[in-house]
DNA sequence: GAACCGTGGTC
DNA sequence: TGACCAAGGTT
């Protein structure tokens, strides 16, 4: 396999970006890291990463911290469960593992929020193990090169590559290798628009070779997406507004939001008044005056469209169909972690009251 | 095994 | 503009 290793190898030494977590092999570090890239692009994930390793030095650090400051922290980059799982994880190992991070395989994998990927990450790259980490851009690469048209998202073509990537790390350097070919992928043989004109395996790549840069990887799954519809409610009264946690298995859970009423579709404000979920937030609408509603708007996730709009309503007496909500001042209300639509508001409409 | 979980960049 | 996809994992 070395006309595949060498050319690959030689190829990072030249091109690798200088990253933060390239300068450790600290396990808590490496974990870290890969936790904030899943998903993730680096662009996207290097500030998170920086805050996170300046706010939470060590293990123990991060374990000792409330999980609303993590999710506060972590606000924006998305997929929470990944945030949630860090603090889970990371008070575990405090407890089970006296601070340590494992050092093998197997316990590594058995963590929460790491799977394949990450253990074989973690492992290679702090203690030297033969695992080979099989991402989107590993994926890529050996598709493109070795002429793979197993689909790359169902278990057997899974683990076609993987076992092709076993035999690639045998006798090298696991985390170099390992970064390498992520690299590669990331940087050269990247998903549009490939640099294949200078590409070190142009003369075997099979994609190349053959025109099927644009067939390969092979992909069978399409993500389905449905339509939602949340009227926020933003309550006021004085300095006051309301607020809740999010529960449950649905999306941004644990993170806060303004009381909310989801619809079928976009209905108008009067129908959204004369609903029973209305009054349970409100619950003598003659105290309340609506100020202001704005346009629908579209928050795209990875299988939801959700359809949302903001309708400010000032309270002018005490109210009481409240209990289930918290009572904020308004300007602490930045505190809080909220799904990125929720802060694009706040920074838009709350900032001056 | 399929569905679900966020956000941003790209063409 | 919509579809793809980015250092994936859990249920």
């Amino acid at each position: 396999m070395d006309f595949f290793n060498s050319p690959v190898h030689s190829w990072y030494s030249l091109y690798k970006r200088d990253l933060p977590w390239r300068n450790t092999r600290n396990p808590y570090l490496i974990w870290l890291s890969e936790i904030i890239l899943q998903q993730t692009r680096i662009d996207q994930g290097m500030a998170y990463y920086s805050r996170f390793a300046a706010e939470f030095p060590t293990i123990s650090d991060l374990a000792d911290a409330p999980e609303d400051q993590i999710l506060k922290l972590w606000q924006g980059l998305g997929y929470y469960s990944r945030a949630r799982n860090l603090h889970f994880t990371a008070k575990f190992i405090q407890q089970n593992y006296n601070g340590i991070f494992p050092d093998n395989y197997n316990t590594i994998r058995s963590l929460k929020g790491i799977g394949e990927y990450t253990a074989a990450a973690i492992a290679s790259i702090s203690f030297n193990l033969e695992y080979p980490t099989v991402d989107g851009n590993v994926y890529r690469v050996l598709s493109r090169f070795f002429g793979i048209a197993d689909p790359i998202d169902t278990s057997s073509g899974k683990k076609t590559f993987n076992n092709l990537a076993i035999e690639l790390i045998k006798g090298v350097d696991p985390g170099m290798h390992n970064q390498a070919i992520m690299e590669f992928g990331a940087l050269q043989c990247t998903p549009k628009g490939p640099n294949c004109n200078q590409c070190p395996l142009k003369e075997r790549c099979f994609a190349f070779l053959n025109q099927k840069i644009t067939e390969l990887p092979v992909k069978q799954n399409k993500t389905k997406q449905r339509d939602r519809h949340f009227n926020y409610l933003v309550l006021s009264h004085r300095n006051h507004t309301w607020i809740r946690k999010r529960e449950g298995k649905d999306i941004w859970k644990n993170l806060f939001e303004f009381p909310f009423i989801e619809t079928e579709d976009e209905i108008s404000i009067e129908k959204l008044t004369t609903l029973t979920e209305f009054d349970r937030i409100i619950s003598t609408t003659d105290q309340a005056i609506i100020e202001n509603v704005s346009d629908w708007k579209i928050h795209i996730l990875s299988h939801q469209r959700i359809h949302y709009r903001f309708v400010r309503i000032q309270l002018t007496d005490k109210i009481n169909g409240t209990e289930d909500f918290i009572r904020v001042n308004k300007e602490d209300i930045f505190n809080f972690a909220v799904p990125k639509l929720l802060e694009t508001y706040l920074n838009e409409y709350m900032k001056n009251v």
